[in-house]
DNA sequence: GTTAAAGTGTAGCAATGGCTACAAGATGTT
DNA sequence: AACATCTTGTAGCCATTGCTACACTTTAAC
């Protein structure tokens, strides 16, 4: 073994981060892409009934950019999991749970687009890398953002 | 329609953006996680050779947090893009697109690390959150990171 | 009312990336 | 040399997320 058994916590020059603190590393970025999707679909669907009334699955594909049966094949995961429900040929509605968590990823999603533009990078590509971004953002850098965003508006 | 069909570019709260907009920008953000899986590996067999000479597909699996069959799998995947060859129990190696590639996703992942400090986020929490967050950072949004560190610490 | 168009849903295929289980090579101990 | 152990590789499974193709419903036009 190069590297020493404790978890070395800032010092990495003399070696790599001990295999455990690199595999939960990674291990919480494939957990943080597997919401991605949802996260995603909640939060257009979201915006869909907020500005048009309804959100129907021909529409959340063409704004994703994917296939009307990827789009519907998505949604099923999304009632599987508590967040939406469909009538037939009905649209897509949001349960509870839905809502809340497209709240929190839009406040989530401006709050990077902010956090970027504040240092420095042009709106539009502010808007494009957050769509990547903002899943992998945790609590915790978030709450630093809008402190550091706070204290650089005052 | 409810939006204009020119796409807005930074007035949103009248409507959403143009449908071709925001599917080019989901379609981004697909592309850039396909390749954050060859990253990742390319990333670590680098460090791995660099750090302890050599790099065997245990060791990568073992720092992933992956099966090791999940690993050589995902290998077979670098050595179809001519990223990395392997001589049988010879270890795993980095083509030369290899390694460039391997360079520039370290230098992203520094600056991406190094940013979040800067804007307050705890060294940990920056490690953990910019393995996730690396792979969706535009080489734009690198140049505004590095100018604003730079003249932050001048 | 009939017909055409658009929307919705289902089925089946491919690529990815997890996994376990099993087989086979390499290594080290006795 | 024989054995045990570790490493490596293969095979086959599952889930996810794309796709196209086909079928059906709804809506709109005539």
């Amino acid at each position: 073994m190069v590297t020493g058994n404790a978890d070395e916590t800032g010092d990495e020059p003399p070696g790599l981060p001990s295999e455990a603190l690199q595999a939960r590393r990674f291990e919480k970025a494939r957990v943080a892409q597997s919401a991605a999707v949802l996260e995603d679909y909640v939060e257009l669907i979201d915006d869909l009934i907020t500005g048009q009334g309804e959100a129907r699955p021909t529409d959340i594909a063409r704004r994703l950019g994917v296939s009307h049966a990827t789009a519907i094949k998505n949604i099923a995961r999304l009632k599987r999991e508590n967040l939406a429900t469909s009538k037939l040929y009905r649209g897509i509605f949001l349960t509870p749970q839905g809502v809340e968590l497209a709240a929190r990823v839009r406040a989530r999603h401006r709050l990077v687009v902010d956090l970027l533009m504040a240092v420095g990078v042009p709106a539009e590509c502010a808007e494009l890398d957050a769509e990547g971004i903002e899943h992998h953002v945790s609590d915790l850098a978030l709450a630093s953002f809008a402190r550091f965003l706070a204290t650089r508006n005052a």
